[in-house]
DNA sequence: ACGCACATGTAAGCAGTTACATGATTTG
DNA sequence: CAAATCATGTAACTGCTTACATGTGCGT
């Protein structure tokens, strides 16, 4: 006798699958590609996970499977039940989960005064690096929807307040590299020397950066 | 036998303890309230959960545990070893963890046709107030830091650094939902008709403020 | 007397990752 | 005929959260 109900309740993940059921059925295969391309920035999941995911669905059933067939190479098709789109009206409704973000290059700006200016530099050059990359995807997603040939355009009033967001971001942490190369590479070594002084310019300017 | 070799390696969370080690000791109690406040909005980290990995790290020899008494109330004080500071700055060379973020109001809003402009418009006004709260809280730091009031005002020079991107983050969160509550502010409904017009001029826009 | 801040821990569980595993079809 | 892409799955593990649990000391 367990003292503990082990509610399988769905997850964020789960209706990120359900809302792209909601449009049209899709096989396991195709979801995995597509949930990457467009959620990898704000809510990214390993693919391989999807596929678990997906027959956990199917168990609480919110999705139905179906084995279909190429030739002899077999795919499952999962289309959403009415108790799945149920339980996405219901999701709009509940309480939000935090905003969460994992940015370890800053934690190594902490702890950078027990190393090198070299390494600092080396890991503001790796964000740039992956900004880059991270913009270089949004600008061809940002393409698409003005060629109009996006999937799902007529998604687009909706999807595309999305990419706004996440045109902004990047822009924002590419901003911040740039200013803090900028700064960085005004130091010789990494005591407070000489250092200390931009400290109010640097606030101050963040603050009406802002306004 | 086990076929698997448990390497017990040190993770981006326990650098993060131990950058703030490597600074002073200090009690597992204060590092829960101080870390929270320090790293809440780039590595977040349950509380409850730093007792345990201050254990780890203790066992591994990165640090070093003593109890002191005020009165008969206990507390654990923690050190930084030798081995800790040296795997500190190993760290400091090592690759770099993606950027993560999760954001599941951008989800909602992939989704959001299926539900009510209501739900849409209350799922922006929490992410309003959550960031009234962030913004709240990141000013008083930068209040600090200004008064010189705050602790380890001697390492502003590169703290500041991070504050600089928080103050730039939340600004961009909160100017996106401006927008996007300004665009929904006009719709009737959630059907496509009369909205699509606007998406050529919201990408357009996005991607001047870019540049 | 009560409530808040100080102070610490454990056990269970879970969401998600990684390594391992297999095979079919298309394209160059 | 090799490589890339299509296509799917499982077992083991792990980092972290949550619930549960237990006190002390101080201020009002």
């Amino acid at each position: 006798m367990s003292r503990r109900r082990t509610q399988p309740a769905l997850t964020t993940t789960s209706f990120a699958l359900l809302s792209h059921l909601a449009l049209r059925p899709w096989s396991a295969y195709e979801l995995a590609v597509e949930r990457v391309r467009y959620f990898r920035y704000f809510w990214a999941r390993a693919e391989r996970g999807i596929y678990q995911e997906l027959k956990r669905l199917d168990a609480l059933g919110m999705v139905t499977a179906k084995k279909e067939y190429r030739g002899r190479r077999a795919r499952t098709v999962y289309s959403i039940t009415p108790a799945g789109v149920a339980a996405l009206r219901d999701w709009l409704e509940s309480p939000l989960a935090p905003i969460s973000l994992e940015f370890e290059a800053l934690l190594r700006v902490f702890a950078a005064p027990l190393g090198t200016v070299d390494q600092l530099k080396a890991t503001l050059e790796k964000v740039r690096g992956a900004v880059a990359e991270m913009t270089a995807f949004n600008d061809a997603i940002v393409q698409e929807y003005l060629d109009g040939s996006a999937p799902f355009q007529h998604e687009a009033y909706v999807r595309t307040l999305v990419v706004d967001f996440l045109t902004d971001w990047m822009a924002t942490i590419e901003r911040w590299v740039d200013r803090t190369v900028a700064e960085v590479e005004t130091w010789k070594d990494l005591s407070p020397e000489g250092k200390q002084e931009r400290v109010r310019a640097r606030l101050v300017a963040a603050r009406s950066r802002r306004d």
